[in-house]
RNA sequence: CGCGGGGUGGAGCAGUUCGGUAGCUCGCCGGGCUCAUAACCCGGAGGUCGUAGGUUCAAAUCCUGCCCCCGCAACCA
């Protein structure tokens, strides 16, 4: 079996509400993965929910429920939701309580345990009774009053209780060196350059080992530890194992192996120490490679801001998708926040972009091709004749476009190949400019002219479609229909090959097309 | 001296590796066109490239100091 590109995004901690920065997460992936099949290759999504953990079962209970069903009504009425807002094609969705996953950590679980990666030892650390939980140094601050000069709690205001626990460890640092010659072998393994540099310097100051269970006694929603059942497993180091554990881990191999390594894991900056230094000494100490690249991207900041709950700036997902559809949400984000680096949301900037890119530069030059030709020529494509310089241009153009594209998304540069496609708009709408066909029109004598700068302009809408495809699906659908259905379905179309000229089949009908993206009297 | 990112025309960004007339998108102003979603095309105005100094024939780009913003510091994409 040949092995597939496998992207994975982060699994959603079930507790949040979902918002654009998950949005985009899921977004990014998904281009990345249906560009991959638009190339031709078999490619393979995977997305989730990460359910475990002290916070839920709290949540859960507060909520007068239990965890299990708790997390089965978010999943079904937030998350699930969200993929089909925002036009995700997941080729499975893995929820860390399924019998699948649990059984299957554990088996890794064991594993390390049995070639000595984990052993017993102590917790030690500042306990916050109000909170329930374990307070790093940075959650505390100078007391006042009665409690002066010593650490309290900045939510509770009351001082911490110095605890020991008995916990699991996992020997993380035995792994430094081994993941130091991993990064210097590999330098892509962990992009863009910034979050890379940003993890060697951390990993060269040292690893400590990982706690990576929880005594029962504090909270039992978790996955038992297989040899000591007074336990449960640490929610990062359950939820990273997904990855596998969708997969096949432990239990089916063949197809284990048609997917591991991942090519791409996709992951918010936030989380990128999990993915490239626990992850990967997890996997090399459970005898699995480790993926093939690690990518860290940027946060979106909303008034300058990294957004959150508790400051309200938040954004639902779906309030973008109601207003401006799902395609618009997937190119805007993509389009104008370099992958990888942080990015200013707006209202403003939003509409903007939505009117003149999408509306009026590429909505509008599909709707004046086709009108021309519905006009000029009843809707059959015109045969072209012979090709002038401009027409060369243009091909010249579509050809450098899907090529500079498809690079750029090698690079996992989803922008640079948006912007890359995007000069082909241009181009064309300067082209039908400076052509005229509607002048062209009006002499017979121009006929043949006439068809060549409509089946040129056509020629090029075919290959957008193709190389938009992957960031705006229902779009360049309706495109397709209208423009190229006699050539098959647009998932057959071949990135490789869009930039190829002359495939539209001169005479076949073209069919009318509603705006793709209408215009919008009431900016918000 | 904890680590990292960033400060470029009104807004958002590129350019900094290997110094050589400051570029892109949006917005604004003027003109052209009328096929199209009042869309499209062309031209123009607007910047002491955070700051002080240094190297150089030449610095946004190299060197040094300083200021400011943001993030990370082991359960926020």
């Amino acid at each position: 079996m040949t092995k597939s590109f496998y992207v994975t995004t982060p699994i959603f901690y079930v507790n949040d509400a979902p918002h654009i920065g998950h949005a985009y997460t899921e977004v990014a992936a998904d281009v990345i993965t249906r560009w991959h099949r638009q190339r031709g290759e078999s490619s393979f999504l995977l997305t989730g929910t990460d359910e475990h953990g002290e916070k839920v079962l709290r949540t859960a209970l507060g909520n007068n429920s239990d965890p299990k069903s708790w997390t089965d009504k978010l999943v079904e009425s937030a998350w699930l939701p969200l993929l089909e807002t925002i036009d995700i094609d997941n080729q499975d969705f893995i929820r860390t309580t399924e019998p699948r996953h649990k059984s299957a950590v554990q088996k890794f679980l064991q594993a390390l345990y049995d070639k000595g990666f984990i052993y017993q030892g102590s917790f030690k650390g500042n306990y916050c009774v109000g909170c329930e939980e374990y307070k790093n140094d940075s959650d505390l601050v100078t007391g006042t009053g009665d409690f002066a000069n010593q650490q309290v709690c900045a939510i509770h205001s009351k001082p911490v209780e110095q605890l020991n626990e008995t916990n699991y460890f996992f020997k993380l640092s035995d792994f430094q060196a081994q993941l130091l010659k991993h990064y210097e072998d590999h330098p892509t393994f962990i992009q863009p350059e910034s979050a890379r540099n940003e993890v060697v310097s951390f990993v060269r100051s040292g690893l400590s080992d990982l706690s990576i269970s929880r005594s029962k006694e504090r909270f039992d929603w978790g996955i038992d530890i297989p040899w000591d059942s007074s336990h449960v497993t640490y929610v990062w180091f359950d939820a990273l194992l997904n990855y596998i554990t969708a997969i096949g881990y432990g239990t089916d191999e063949k197809k284990l192996n048609s997917l591991w390594p991942a090519d791409v894991q996709v992951v918010g900056k936030d989380i990128l120490r999990f993915h490239a230094v626990i992850w990967p000494a997890m996997l090399m100490a459970g005898g699995l490679e480790p993926p093939k690249q690690v990518f860290g991207h940027g946060w979106l900041l909303v008034g300058g801001e990294k957004m959150s709950k508790s400051k309200l700036t938040g954004i639902a997902p779906s309030e973008i998708t109601d207003a401006f559809g799902s395609d618009a949400f997937r190119y805007y984000f993509l389009k104008a926040i370099g992958f990888g680096s942080d990015g200013s949301f707006s209202w403003e900037d939003l509409s903007a972009r939505y009117q003149a890119e999408l509306a009026n530069g590429f909505g509008n030059l599909a709707s004046r091709t086709i009108a021309m030709i519905h006009r000029y020529f009843s809707g059959a494509l015109p045969k072209p004749g012979a090709y002038l310089e401009a027409d060369l241009v243009v091909q010249k153009v579509a050809i450098e476009a899907s090529l500079s594209a498809d690079r750029a998304m090698d690079r996992v540069m989803i922008h640079e190949a948006i912007q890359k496609t995007w000069t082909l708009v241009d181009e064309l709408n300067n082209y039908i400019t400076v052509q005229e066909p509607w002048v062209l029109a009006k002499d017979d004598a121009n006929r043949e002219r006439l068809g060549t700068v409509l089946y040129t302009a056509a020629e090029g809408l075919r290959v957008l479609t193709v190389l938009l495809a992957p960031i705006m699906p229902k779009a360049t659908g309706k495109l397709w229909n209208a423009l190229g259905a006699s050539l098959g379905s647009l998932a057959d179309q071949r990135i490789g090959k869009a930039g190829d000229w002359g495939q539209l089949v001169s005479g076949s009908q073209v069919k009318e097309l509603e705006a793709l993206f209408p215009r919008l009297d009431e900016a918000k």
